[in-house]
DNA sequence: ACAATTTGTTGATTTAAACGATCATAAAAA
DNA sequence: TTTTTATGATCGTTTAAATCAACAAATTGT
């Protein structure tokens, strides 16, 4: 992306190897299934060269050539889960102590449906 | 990305929705940490724009806005299991079908280290 | 009520992402 | 072996991503 931001030119080395290890993951899952990069680039739209970015992790490239690969290789179930709020035990913390909530607990016939 | 790539301009139904949910994902995690876009944004180096463009899960914007801000939230550990090849299941069967593997299974001994 | 903060929107500017073409190298298949 | 096929590397072109500024609207706090 143009104008290129501070978070895509020297990203912390956490979100590097987050991103180098997804490339990796992809690339292994391609190989599995016997495709050329430029078989799966044809198939979500990307040519090949992007395709190897993605497979570098490359921080500047869209995210829809990520998720469009992880969704060619059928691998876009786990993606669901990503910051799923259910699951981000920290924010629900901070958000419970917010509102001390003098309110009573939630009845069980809330959970009918 | 200029020259914007098919997937990024259309992406399919399944793409669109996994990076919506992403999206509003990280918006119920900045709320719930009572952070604004700004606030948000500073510590990833990223503009309040794009932090809205992430919000909305634009297919264009680069991953590396997407995966800072998850670092920035404290939810980079469920990223490091996408695609991961161990929970390929897909993909370990497409290998070990294509490997007739008349060897012998690996001793115990090769688990030391 | 008022003030402050947050977010939406628009327009202009800068800059590199994605593309295609080409050649080199590496690996796989014939 | 030879012949594909896959990947790496570079260059030039096109186009929009990301930024900033300014103002409006909505939200929140006092």
């Amino acid at each position: 992306m143009p104008r290129v931001s501070k978070i895509a030119e020297s990203p912390p080395h956490a979100v590097e190897q987050a991103l180098a290890r997804l490339g990796r993951n992809i690339r292994t899952a391609r190989l599995r299934r016997k495709l050329s990069r430029s078989e799966l680039g044809d198939r979500i739209g990307l040519s090949r060269y992007v395709m190897g970015d993605i497979e570098r992790g490359k921080p500047t490239t869209a995210v829809a050539g990520y998720v469009g690969a992880l969704w060619a290789l059928g691998l876009l179930r786990q993606f669901d889960e990503l910051a799923d709020p259910d699951l981000d035990l920290e924010g629900k913390t901070l958000e419970s102590a917010r509102s001390p909530s003098t309110a009573p607990k939630r009845r069980a016939y809330d959970d009918d449906f």
